[in-house]
DNA sequence: CTACGACTTCAAGTTAACTTGAGGTCAAGC
DNA sequence: GCTTGACCTCAAGTTAACTTGAAGTCGTAG
């Protein structure tokens, strides 16, 4: 069988085996045997991985990343109101992010001497913190 | 003139009293007086703590908004490639959101009986931690 | 003029998400 | 067979971003 030792999967990831000791003891992930005292995991950690990382960045905490992946299955516990509801949450976000992008993008270019004067700046403030 | 006293401020920001004295603190807002002892702010406070909202939402910790801001003024002291250099990183952050997003509804929609087995998925996996 | 409520300071506590350290174990290479 | 390096457990430490508590101070309403 094609397991992959703690090792493996934390450099493969990119994280230290400590993390992944957390993950495990939090619920997020779990292996699936041991090799001596090593834990062993199956391919399929490193999508949950991914996952975990991109909520992460998506600004997820780990309790709601696991809340995502339900007990058992990949998020299949989940309603799908709950899913549409997190999937409408990141829309918001998404339009934030864009507003401040090029609130920093107009910032960088824009030569008036206070950008309180600047309009431009204004109306895209407006827009970065109004929705 | 129109100074707001620190609980003005901090219920048209909705944040409690405490994080603004914090924000002070750690050098992100300033008051400019007292009355009694309370802190009085000038109103351009609302527009920097709406940012710092924003950007707090974005991922951004409160030293790097500090450093967005700069010492002075309003990210006036933010060489030009920092501030695209950020917007760039938005704009990444941005893509995997809109992924993750994406991911988000098809499975909610989807009738697969595994994820795994869903070429779509497995599709929007890819592109939301490839790039 | 007194009471009240919202502020003040300062130190200590809280939560999330990890990391570090001490002391121990194992499997693979020499 | 012994050493070595990467793992193990468990408890304790760390950092960011605040919050809470105790003890005190004001300005305003009554």
């Amino acid at each position: 069988m094609n397991l992959l030792d703690i090792g493996e999967v934390a450099s493969r990831a990119n994280v230290p085996p400590s993390t992944l000791r957390y993950y495990e003891e939090v619920g997020l992930i779990s292996s699936v045997s041991r090799r001596g005292l090593r834990r062993q995991f199956e391919p399929d950690v490193m999508i949950r991985l991914a996952l975990v990382a991109l909520a992460r960045t998506a600004g997820f905490s780990l309790s709601e990343i696991a809340a995502f992946f339900g007990k058992g299955e990949l998020m299949h516990e989940m309603p799908r109101d709950a899913l549409h509801a997190k999937a409408d949450e990141l829309d918001k976000q998404i339009n934030k992010l864009a507003a401040l992008r090029d609130t920093l993008r107009h910032v960088a270019d824009c030569s008036a001497p206070s950008h309180m004067e600047c309009p431009k700046f204004r109306q895209l403030l407006r827009s970065a913190t109004r929705p």
